[in-house]
DNA sequence: TCTGGGGTCCTAGGACCC
DNA sequence: TCTGGGGTCCTAGGACCC
């Protein structure tokens, strides 16, 4: 019988923050949310007041006005994902992560190593609170996405085991929005067409495999067209081009140097303009060769931005993003090869020079009007 | 001082090719 | 001289996830 456990840790951020400064344990405490952000993560004390994670800044402020507001700090956060996932390692050799603060446990087969899952799900969790200090819930089930419904569903801090042969049971009364895929878009699409519960939609047969599909489990590492992007909310809206192309240089010199982390080369660039009316529009190239190189990627993208760019219309958010990414051998001619290896040194030295002095060293296309 | 940033996946039209 | 059709690539937008 395969199970699976998928495990969710409860408000991690702010349980992060927590470890770290324990002062902050049983308060309202919100991550992230300062200027025009939004919270990231809210401890449930916060939650009571009504502040949900991805509730813009201003809203929670209103909402919960005596909340602590704790900028995030991501690699902090990662460290500790990263913990997490090791000890979750101990019990499996099959542990996939489906983001910094959510996972899945195969257990399949470990009944007679560690005794029935259900005992080895407790254990997990006990550990994950002793050994780290974070709270999380689980959900055990005989089926990925049936786990992960199941630990939704009893967050926070809890455990609940979906025993084989009574899934339907346990899902047929849930509303259809408890399945992962189903928005508020899709959700209200549904209820329109007279589907509020997954009973109702595993009656239809077409929609139910659309959405909750039980029967093809646990898809392997799917060929994923991977992206690497960079975008970012003004402080202050902007109208000004040369500005924006200031604010673009630097997101390319993001992206470009984590592309040559991984040492991948992408074949489209894609810019993004939000303006400030919250209108936004993504304008891309797909090259004729791939690159990992500022000069080339920012070159396309300038073009992209100005071409595209509604005069005197205040722009609040530009982004980035590169796809089509390859890490397969170059494949450029004679003559290319001589001009790629030049600057293959030239970023070479640029990454080390950012590495050691930071990522604002050297920033492509902010050259003048430097305000220090 | 009104709505983040990192992504993946899907759809749909048009171009282009055979 | 009243319009095939299938496959693939490119582009834009949008839903959704954490």
């Amino acid at each position: 019988m395969p199970f699976y456990l998928h495990i969710d840790m409860d408000s991690f951020y702010v349980s992060v923050e927590r470890v770290l400064d324990p002062s902050l344990v049983g308060k309202p405490v919100m991550v992230g949310g300062a200027g025009r952000g939004v919270v990231t993560s809210a401890s449930y004390e916060a939650r009571q007041f009504g502040v949900r994670s991805a509730m813009p800044g201003f809203q929670a402020r209103r909402l919960c006005p005596d909340g602590i507001f704790v900028p995030g700090r991501r690699g902090v956060y990662s460290e500790f994902s990263r913990k997490v996932f090791d000890l979750l390692r101990t019990f499996s050799p099959d542990v996939r992560a489906f983001s910094i603060d959510e996972g899945l446990v195969n257990l399949t087969g470990t009944e007679r190593l560690m005794g029935h899952p259900i005992r080895t799900a407790n254990e997990i969790i006990d550990r994950i609170r002793e050994e780290l200090g974070l709270p999380s819930s689980g959900g055990l089930a005989t089926h990925p996405t049936l786990a992960k419904i199941a630990a939704t569903a009893v967050k926070p801090r809890g455990l609940l085991y979906v025993p084989p042969g009574s899934e339907e049971r346990f899902l047929g009364p849930l509303d259809v929005s408890v399945i992962p895929g189903v928005g508020p878009k899709t959700h209200r699409e549904l209820v329109d067409r007279g589907i509020a519960t997954v009973a109702q939609l595993l009656a239809h047969p077409r929609l139910g495999r659309r959405y909750l599909n039980l029967e093809r489990p646990a898809e392997g590492g799917r060929a994923h067209e991977h992206s690497v992007g960079s975008e970012t909310t003004l402080a202050q809206s902007l109208t000004d081009a040369a500005a924006m192309e200031r604010v673009l240089g630097g997101l390319v010199g993001d992206v470009a140097a984590r592309l040559r982390r991984q040492e991948g080369r992408a074949r489209r660039v894609t810019v993004k303009i939000r303006y400030s009316d919250f209108k936004t529009i993504t304008r891309s190239r797909t090259l004729k060769a791939p690159t990992c190189f500022d000069v080339d990627i920012f070159k396309i993208a300038r073009e992209l931005l100005t071409r595209n760019l509604a005069p005197g219309r205040p722009v609040r958010l530009l982004g980035i993003s590169t796809s089509g990414i390859t890490t397969e051998g170059w494949q450029d001619s004679i003559f290319d090869y001589r001009e790629r290896e030049s600057k293959d040194r030239l970023y070479k030295g640029i990454d080390t020079l950012r590495n050691k002095y930071g990522e604002r060293a050297v920033t492509l296309g902010a050259g003048k009007n430097r305000s220090h």
